[in-house]
DNA sequence: ATCAATTTCAAACAGGTGTTTGAGTATTGG
DNA sequence: CCAATACTCAAACACCTGTTTGAAATTGAT
């Protein structure tokens, strides 16, 4: 699979002190997650990659779930401070006024596709996973990433409110919804997008991608509301 | 827009005699690959909740990769057809015209939807399923899920070039895979959303559902195009 | 009713899984 | 320098996987 082992490590250098068997192991779970998916790789695989021993899993992280969520975590956290520094910026620029929505999409969106373009430091590895984990039906997964989510969904939902005071929340939210959908589908695109394409399309530049999915992004944030929108009498119903 | 559920639950009932052996086996299968994704699922898992012996499977289908293939298919070749049926129809009524994005976007997306939303036949799950899996590594999947979808594909893509005429071709389909990836999401979105929520928000009613992704997808397809859509210079890479 | 084909069933198979063990080896602090 | 801690390693553990087998039951046509 990978021709040279030893040069992959080196250049998937960073977070933490490389060559410790730790990183070793974490790196490798990540590419190989991503190649293979969460389920079907196994920790001999891993271990093979990251030129291990197997039990070194079991006695640096307990077990393989907890691998795997420490896996997440270490990216995961970074990615969303990132994005409330973003939001930060913005809103001390704003000076108290709401954001404009291309500013909170650019916080949350922006910030993502560009960890998902940094190719050295194996983001984009992550972010292909990541994209596919969210609606993965393993419990323990969709535990902890709500858990590290809530804070950072909270603060964004609350800025877009405030951004379209005209637009119902519900409708907020579902389209934030389709928002993530729509980046989920741009990162693992590379790849998947053989079944869309015909050969003429294989333009991966990481800039042309975020100009992109930004327009499509806004323009569906913006989108003129449904006609249907109007709720019907919102009474509990019958148990 | 949605005619008469009843009735298309109706249409989309059989597709086998029910009660023999291989409708209970691909119903549960269904069910469960829903619920614990592909790779987790066992045969022992299906043949208890389908009631039958656990040879029936590899009787019956040959393998377990082959039951999951023709799972799949069973639905996809219907909701393709359909899918077909509908752009033939809204071509025909154009009379050679190029049709309304809208009109093309209904055809492909509206009937997923729809089969989504039939809750008796099963759809459901399966479009949940199938939301998930586009995007998934499984190399046999992907192979064959590829193979039922091309000529679909194309005839989509061609329709929406023909009536976007000013929009570069490279943009459409981009466009067109976030389409995707909003849809996947707007499916699945029931179960993932709590992640988004907060309570206030559990109208899964279909008919609002399709149309809010309806408003939120043509307003991405037609969103203003990105600046930098103006290619560089194309020669290829050094190696 | 009979025979042959089809379908079911319990049991076993070979192979892969995450995890544990206990003896080894490095590394570190006093 | 030495003891104590941290780490590595090969082997084994118990369990679960998809698949196969050969006999039993069921079905359907003559």
């Amino acid at each position: 699979m990978f021709t040279d082992m030893a040069e992959f490590s080196q250049r998937n250098q960073p977070i933490e002190s490389r060559n410790d068997t730790r990183a070793r192991i974490l790196d490798a779970a990540e590419l190989l997650f991503t190649a293979h998916g969460l389920e079907t790789t196994t920790l001999r695989m891993i271990t093979g990659a990251a030129g291990v021993n197997l039990a070194a899993v079991n006695y640096h992280f307990g077990s393989r779930e907890a691998l795997i969520e420490e896996m997440f975590r270490r990216r995961l956290t970074w990615l969303n401070q990132e994005r409330l520094r973003a939001l930060d910026d913005f809103e001390a620029m704003a000076q108290g006024a709401p954001l404009k929505p291309r500013q909170i999409v650019e916080a949350f969106f922006g910030v993502a596709l560009r960890m998902a373009a940094d190719v050295n430091g194996g983001g984009r590895d992550f972010m292909r996973l990541l994209g596919r984990t969210y609606t993965e039906p393993s419990d323990f997964v969709r535990g902890f990433l709500a858990e590290e989510y809530a804070a950072v969904i909270a603060r964004f939902k609350a800025a877009l409110i405030k951004a379209l005071p005209d637009v119902p929340r519900a409708e907020i939210l579902w389209r934030f919804h389709f928002m993530l959908g729509a980046m989920s589908y741009a990162i693992s695109g590379a790849d998947a997008l053989h079944i869309v394409d015909d050969g003429t399309l294989h333009d991966t530049d990481a800039e042309a991608l975020y100009a992109r999915l930004m327009s499509f992004l806004i323009g569906g944030l913006r989108a003129p509301l449904p006609e249907i929108s109007v709720k019907k009498p919102r009474y509990k119903k019958a148990a």
